[in-house]
DNA sequence: CTGAAAGCGCTTACAG
DNA sequence: CTGAAAGCGCTTACAG
């Protein structure tokens, strides 16, 4: 098949068809103004070849690597797991691959190894996830090389930056308007930690839904967590060994919500019956424990392909320059009603 | 400092340094001969433009892309994000980068799919995680692609290729013993699903130790598992609803043994006080539930650093052919004893 | 110890 | 609608 014996080039497909290697590109790439008979001999002959592309080949000769990178720095989050499983079909539909990088967010030669990774990769994009998406040091390294990125769930969105999130804000307005429609007045809130965006979010929508109901935050019901099960487990203790308990208490994430599902079933406290507990993620154990957990499941393999997409988008000449406000995408969530709340 | 204003190029440092570009290209990849004091030159103009070499460049020249793949199924399992991780970290280290791709293990077009990432990526060696490393079909494919691949925790060994592990039925027996020596002589044991190797070696691990010390497997005390959660959960449920309850479970992994710790403790019964708890694998959560898990950790992070180690030795020519010994590695594990386990 | 030449397998202008 | 030429940035033989 091959004239040494190797894989088939795009030389023999051309010769076998009675094209040249132009045409051939050509109806490999999609470009229009190939006669149809044409398109369809090569076709025939790639299928019979089994021919493919050689991607080093392309990417040295048409500068795109089709390679996008995934930047990550906490591996076991639920997060980052669902963003690559997103990210590597919707590459795969598109003819992309990911190639993933841990990186620490403090490590003293990030730049270092952001730079190596873009150098020799040359990456068509990069997809962040936080919190490397809201590290200065990172975005700089990466506007320098002039590398597309699009950050997901960045603490703030950047002008010019493509993102991708939730509403965060939203969504914990509609979990507490569910805990005060079935009745709760007294709901706990237990806060994340203050270098994560989402923790402010998810308060301000918790407090927006009380304004709106004519309520106001009660800080004895205010805790402060830190997105993890033994941070939520401790911070119930203490609410709920309050003279008068709250009735609900939303953790602003699955993992906390855990830790109140813990501390109560500890303290012999029936949830739902005496305590309704509500989370954040959707994460894979809030469906697994007991009772179920009432959360918010973040839209994350979406938001990850459409992060692709834009990445994939912003190849094409003529798609090079969105406009500020298809920059940003709002992914819809969804409330995830289970068994952890009832009316009281 | 490039000719044409875009990144520099071998050109761009041999003009520089006065030498060769083959002379930079001899200290870049590490050859010898080359003198100590034109090698420093090299170096430090290197440093200077800020040198890296084009991944795609040497690729195509140089038959090696520098890229490893990791293939997996279920992007949520643990293992695989411990693999993951450890992959990453060494492929850095060496100078490789980590492609992903995950893969149904009974996708129509597996075969294609996997054709198509060797065709067009040409990864210097594949990881290949359960049950990926066990479907024949990837196997062939990867085999006919003159892939290198490693198989991580295998169903059995395949003569001629490389695969990673650690000793399942000793760290069972390991855990076991563990038991009886705190006394337990009603030990229930959760088994995994049936397409999974691990599950029959573990059960053999926990025959093994009875057997040795005179004991033999209660029917009335093997329950089947898949791995789950709620299988595990459900199991449990039957093995302490017996007349007889045994005074101490070994689920064969975490998942199932936080499923028997839900069940028992919603079914108030206390543990360690009335019964001890044992699992395997080392999952995150288990250090986080109430009481935390007793079990084994698996070494995967190593073992993904040590299938990276075998797939880049491979490349070096003197380093072709490991003898059948040499290409089985088995990893030590480690008992991890928490509070779920106690003396009855 | 060092270098000049050829070539890897594609795509990009440029023609026609 | 199609093609011949040049070139991307390296490494591999092959010389000396």
């Amino acid at each position: 098949m091959s004239a040494r014996g190797g894989s088939p080039t795009i030389v023999d497909v051309a010769r076998e068809a009675g094209v040249s290697i132009k045409t051939v590109s050509r109806v490999l790439n999609h470009e229009p103004g190939v006669h149809e008979s044409t398109r369809d001999q090569v076709l025939k002959v790639v299928e019979a070849l089994r021919y493919r592309p050689k991607q080093s080949a392309r990417s040295l000769a048409g500068g795109r690597s089709f390679l996008i990178g995934l930047l990550y720095y906490d591996p076991s989050a639920a997060f980052v797991g669902s963003v690559q499983q997103g990210a590597t079909v919707r590459c795969r539909e598109l003819g992309y691959h990911l190639v993933v990088e841990s990186l620490h967010n403090d490590a003293p030669d990030l730049r270092q190894q952001i730079d190596r990774m873009v150098m020799a990769l040359r990456p068509d994009g990069m997809i962040l996830t936080p919190p490397l998406c809201d590290n200065p040091e990172v975005l700089s390294a990466l506007r320098e090389s002039g590398t597309p990125c699009v950050l997901m769930s960045p603490e703030r969105d950047l002008r010019g930056v493509p993102s991708v999130r939730m509403d965060d804000v939203h969504a914990a307005e509609e979990i507490t308007n569910l805990l005060l429609s079935l009745g709760h007045q007294r709901i706990a809130f237990i806060k994340g930690p203050a270098d994560q965006s989402a923790s402010g979010m998810r308060y301000q929508g918790f407090v927006n839904a009380l304004h709106a109901h004519g309520f106001k935050p009660d800080p004895e019901l205010l805790q402060q967590g830190a997105f993890t099960f033994e941070s939520g487990r401790d911070a119930a203790h203490q609410l709920l060994s309050r003279r008068q308990r709250p009735t609900a208490v939303f953790a602003s994430n699955d993992d906390m919500a855990l830790g109140v599902l813990a501390a109560a079933q500890r303290l012999g406290l029936p949830v739902p019956g005496e305590l309704s507990v509500a989370g954040f993620d959707d994460s894979p154990t809030a469906a697994l424990v007991w009772p179920p957990l009432t959360t918010v499941r973040q839209p994350v393999a979406e938001m990850a392909r459409a992060a692709v997409e834009m990445l994939v988008s912003v190849q094409r000449p003529d798609m090079a320059t969105l406009e500020e406000h298809e920059l940003h995408k709002v992914l819809p969530h969804e409330l995830v009603v289970r068994d952890s709340t009832r009316a009281r």
